[in-house]
DNA sequence: GTCGATGCAAACGGTTTGCAAGTAC
DNA sequence: GTACTTGCAAACCGTTTGCATCGAC
């Protein structure tokens, strides 16, 4: 079974109706895993056939089922991702051409200042900015 | 000179002036340097007073001049914070209160991967996000 | 007096929502 | 057939901008 059709039964587990728009969006989703995209480039995608307003409904959905992850640009912009995996991970992003590759979140070095400062930690968020390998 | 004092006069020396809005903003970040405020709450603590495009105008100028951070939110809202010094630091943000930790910014683990996928990091973020120690 | 800054109102862009028509099940 | 979805249009909200007036220097 090809990652769409996992995707799709885990839709249909939720009770969700497996619409042709819904296909789509996945569609654009995982031809651009290495991507972080808008719904404006989502419908861009889609050849702007498709009203953004079932986009933002549905990428939402997709964020709350956890199928994407979800994080706002610089110009607090929405952004999605489809998620590769359930592992704790953050992003090197590259400025050039918008790539994104992963990497695993080893030994945060923070953690000991925290416990000094009795803060406790709940969840947190890096991201790292570059030019990947084939942009230089 | 205090603090205010001596940002009034970098306003100066930029060629700036040093309008009684300007003042008021500054009084305002100068009183919450341990939070991340938004032009609303900006607005808010001055009373209603100032119209908003005067706030956004200048927290925007402040920023260019580097005496403010600016970060986006969860809900893409520009928020502003007092710079505090110009070392590279991240922050420990409570949740509860939205008081803010300053942490220097030690030996980040990535580095390596970073070479690996020889990847050239240009800047970074850290969000470190939890409860502070007087609201547990 | 000059030129940058302010207030006001209008515009803008991303996002959300109400509602009637459409469609998956 | 029922309930969830979609498309459309309008509303929303944070933010930006044009312009006449105001005020720092």
């Amino acid at each position: 079974m090809d990652e769409k059709a996992k995707l799709i039964s885990v839709l249909r587990q939720k009770g969700m109706r497996v619409t042709q728009q819904k296909k789509a969006i996945l569609d654009v989703l995982l031809n651009h895993h290495d991507r972080m995209l808008s719904v404006f480039d989502i419908g861009e995608a889609l050849g702007a056939v498709m009203d953004n307003a079932t986009i933002y409904r549905n990428v939402r959905k997709f964020a709350d089922l956890g199928i994407l992850e979800t994080m706002v640009d610089s110009k607090g912009v929405q952004r999605y991702i489809i998620c590769c995996d359930g592992t704790h991970h953050h992003h090197f992003i590259c400025t050039s051409c918008g790539r994104i590759i992963n990497f695993p979140c080893d030994n945060p070095f923070w953690r000991g200042l925290a416990q000094q400062h009795r803060f406790s930690e709940k969840y947190h968020r890096i991201e790292v900015y570059g030019v990947c390998a084939s942009c230089q």
